[in-house]
DNA sequence: TTGCTTTCCTAGGGGTACTAGGATATTCCT
DNA sequence: AGGAATATCCTAGTACCCCTAGGAAAGCAA
């Protein structure tokens, strides 16, 4: 009887992708063993908990998303890196639903796992880097890629939990949302005074 | 032995609790029958499955969530509202985070269950309602809408998941995220010609 | 009071996470 | 190559979970 030759990796890799096919919440430990042919106790020499597995997958996931917008945004600048950035992230989204909404889940990984993954900052890093060209200094520039992040992460939430019952598309919408973007990125509001909170 | 006198309110509302104080991931039947006392199978004369009480507490979450929206909103206009529409929206998800955490899910919920439950539809009416001052015509103002909403909600969620490790403080990010939706409201792009996708 | 309805119970099947400890494949060292 | 050491995978077992079936008893109606 061979062994099964499993890995950190492998593992993680057959939770993601039993997350897009079935749903993250199908994603047990029985379920990622039987689609390795192993029996689940087998599962815990490579993965200490599930909740280990999940954050393994949440960062694979970032980490995948952010190579993904890193080379769609590659040599573009202006209302172009903001489509292509915003675009790579929409289709990440789409494409691997299971390993997006792990990246949602309220964080509790642990804290040596997240150092070595390069996802979550490296996505933050790419969105300043984008917004560059808009002329930006703090803490507008922070302020400006909150929002992005929190509108594109908003928008493909809400498309995913069937929040956007209206007959107009998505897509339709989603466009003018990065024309409205970019326009407000060009003609940022100065800081008001007087009020510190 | 007196009976517990449970209902399908006082079922959804123990398990809306529990999610607040202890994590949406951490109510179960056996919890919520804990807290009211009560044996796990007698929960299945008031509630269908553990899916259908996720369901009823999302949609629980929904009307209050309006409901507050509605109040904080009463009488105000133009900037006046979309400050108040948007910290009660934030104030909700901090109050009640395991509430809030279930309307994001995926949606899954019993038809003819959504359809007595007015929170979300009425949520969108306040968000058109509030934008009423800013001049929008369709579908531009369906655009905004969801733009709105999206940020909104995207915000508080990268919050919840510690998206927002900068030192800047969330808060002074919101603030100056409202200033500039307030600003983009105010010069709303006009549609491109030529493309129609 | 007597029956009827509803609520809550006990009992139990099947699934899940996880641990302990044993067997076996692989590797490393001499 | 052979034997020791190591790592992988297994069986066995505990505890918790969802959910169903069927029975007892509380409340209600006549």
């Amino acid at each position: 009887m061979a062994r099964a030759g499993l890995t950190v990796e492998r593992v993680t890799v057959a939770g993601a992708d039993l997350a897009d096919e079935v749903g993250l919440g199908q994603v047990t430990m029985s379920q990622v063993a039987r689609r390795l042919g192993v029996r689940d106790a087998s599962l815990y020499t490579h993965v200490r908990s599930l909740k280990d597995l999940q954050g393994r997958i949440a960062l694979l996931a970032a980490d995948e998303k952010s190579i993904q917008i890193a080379e769609a945004t590659a040599g573009r600048a202006g209302k172009d890196a903001l489509v292509a950035f915003a675009n790579a992230w929409r289709a990440y989204a789409h494409r691997y639903p299971g390993r997006y909404l792990a990246t949602q889940t309220p964080i509790q990984i642990a804290p040596e796992l997240a150092a070595q993954a390069p996802g979550p900052r490296r996505a933050v890093e790419l969105t300043y880097g984008m917004l560059r060209g808009y002329g930006l200094a703090e803490p507008d520039l922070t302020d400006a890629v909150r929002l992005l992040r929190s509108t594109f992460h908003g928008f493909v939430a809400l498309e995913a939990a069937g929040g956007f019952a209206h007959e107009r598309s998505p897509q339709q919408s989603w466009v003018r949302t990065l024309d409205a973007l970019h326009a407000l990125l060009e003609h940022w509001p100065p800081a008001e005074e007087g009020h510190s909170s």
